[in-house]
DNA sequence: TAATTTCAGCTAAACGATTAGCCAGGAATT
DNA sequence: AATTCCTGGCTAATCGTTTAGCTGAAATTA
């Protein structure tokens, strides 16, 4: 590999004029940019980050750690995240904590060590108190995404949960559903928490309380959601809806719905909160609320790019995005899904 | 943050010492020892990576560069290279081709740049000239994904494609279908050409010889897909059953078709190579052939990790993998098909 | 005792960039 | 003509590690 001193050597310059080339850092007279340029060319040049780094203080990494990157939402957002990173001059280094605690533990502080200008964290959030250690310890700037953990410290980026569980069960009422059951998540994670109040929210405000059996919390997975999904909807006073609180246990629920021999939504009317991208030539296509998936990482990015600049600011910035209803084919009024009873 | 030195001065020893300690690289005695790492733990002292990496010439990085992000098979392929990696002690930065040829060339230029350890790649392959001489230049150990460009020089792991495109022609032929059309996959990839090949065998193995208007090929995303499926499956001598050369373009396919007001598969059949996790809950469930995607990633990194601590050895290694068929419903026989029209 | 070996721990030279500070020589000023 | 001012480009120090090579004292051997 050519360092600066090989191109130095090849164009007849000290390496002081390359480095000014290559950064534009001072004026370089044209004939001799143009002699660093072509040696910069002809020996394949690109000079070493790790060196620049160490000068520099810096490692132009952004690390994003995901809790669960076999979901496709999470999959979405590192999609995004690379392209957002790039277009910052970062790379992206990815972490999955897999809903562990443990794991995150060591990713942070394998990120401490790599060194990382950033971090972009959906905390597994069980536990906060190691998050505040090992961040707070050497403050590398962090935006919290999606989930919060401990929103008075830390940059968040995140949607209104409540409003969409308000808006999925709004939906399923205004179809005159009242046997409404739901898979949340899990309701440790404002997430779960979150989209589960709203739909409680939402159903108080009509005078409706929904059967305990009829609610049941999964772990944001498909494999947990088709089994819950079949119990609830094996009893024999199965609800006529389901909010489900993700796409990935939407999907569970589908299949527990079609090995049961039931069908969506002659039998049983399904909402959620967030989809599978691409499978809208599948029917039923979902009614769900979406997340403004780009907008909200490039906010964030936005929000990181900042403080990695500018320092740490004493006041966190906390984001609220808004979600949106979209109609599919999944939910039928309660008379038709009556009707066939 | 506190440097090596710092440590040096309070424990009194050298800097050597501390790095002794720190890598236990030599012998040093239990007093000294302890004096350092008391002055570590006193000024909270961790190694600065960068400068390590700087002088080990390594960076624990790991880069996989894919062709399309956005695809559902490639985010699984990166899930699935997050857990091997971190469970080979490497972290993993992530980079999107987007299928271009342009934006691999910046990838592998930045690769170079952080210095990472080794390359997981799919290459983009419409011109292969540019990756010989990025990547002969400074040999990086590279293993090639998926695609090949150039199959003697480098480490593959793919999948026999021609035995994918086989399987999935002869399922649709075994069910009595003569009127085949496919959308292929770009045939400049040896993913597209492959499964092209294999298709066309498996009809010609049988004398069948498809209209030229009913092979189309695609770009392998969602978009194009549907497009050139409208084209196809709005002419009056519609194929009875075609072959969809990956998983999201099957996706787009299928939109087309309940988009047009046809079904699947009383209208029409489809096969696919590829297919998108997680949705076996939708109906239909497509007839495709599946990738050992983990045992394939599991390889890769075997050989990787490999050629990272031994150096490059002169003999390339090409490991193919078999495809399997997975049978859905959205295959009927041909009889069923004709009776409808 | 003198010569040799051993080895804990030190010194200093890298790694490959950035950049403060310097220098030479041409232009401008007096 | 002498002085000052610019300014393009160079020299060399620096970032924080690792590590080859050295030193000198203790241990071993003859």
């Amino acid at each position: 590999m050519a360092t600066i001193r090989d191109v130095a050597k090849a164009a007849g310059v000290s390496t002081a004029t390359v480095s000014a080339v290559m950064n534009d850092s001072a004026y370089v007279s044209p004939e001799l940019r143009t002699r660093v340029q072509t040696a910069i060319e002809e020996l394949d040049y690109a000079p070493s980050t790790v060196a620049r780094n160490l000068k520099r203080g810096k490692s132009q990494l952004i690390a994003i750690s995901v809790a669960d990157l076999s979901n496709p939402f999470f999959s979405h957002i590192v999609c995004l995240a690379e392209a957002a990173a790039a277009a910052w001059g970062y790379s992206l280094v990815v972490f999955n904590s897999d809903e562990k605690t443990e794991a995150e533990k060591r990713i942070l502080t394998r990120i401490r060590a790599l060194s990382c200008d950033g971090i972009l964290l959906v905390p597994v959030g069980e536990a906060a108190q190691h998050l505040q250690r090992d961040l707070t310890g050497r403050t590398i700037p962090t935006v919290m995404f999606g989930r919060v953990v401990d929103d008075r410290r830390s940059d968040t980026v995140t949607i209104d949960n409540e409003s969409a569980g308000r808006q999925a069960t709004n939906y399923l009422l205004d179809l005159g559903h009242r046997r409404i059951g739901s898979i949340t998540g899990p309701l440790h994670l404002t997430t779960g928490k979150g989209r589960y109040d709203g739909m409680m929210q939402a159903l108080q405000a009509r005078g409706v309380t929904p059967l305990p059996e009829h609610v049941r919390s999964g772990d944001f997975r498909e494999g947990a959601a088709y089994s819950v999904a079949r119990e609830v909807l094996e009893r024999p006073d199965r609800p006529s809806a389901l909010y489900v609180a993700n796409g990935v246990m939407a999907l569970g629920v589908m299949r527990a719905v079609s090995d049961l021999g039931l069908r969506c939504p002659e039998d049983i009317s399904i909402a959620s909160t967030d989809t599978i991208p691409g499978i809208s030539g599948l029917r039923p296509r979902f009614t769900r609320t979406e997340h403004p998936a780009n907008d909200m990482i490039n906010e964030a990015f936005r929000m990181l790019v900042g403080r990695i600049n500018n320092g740490v600011q004493p006041t966190p910035r906390n984001v609220v995005f808004q979600p949106t209803l979209v109609v599919g084919e999944s939910c039928a009024p309660v008379l038709a899904t009556a009707a066939r009873q």
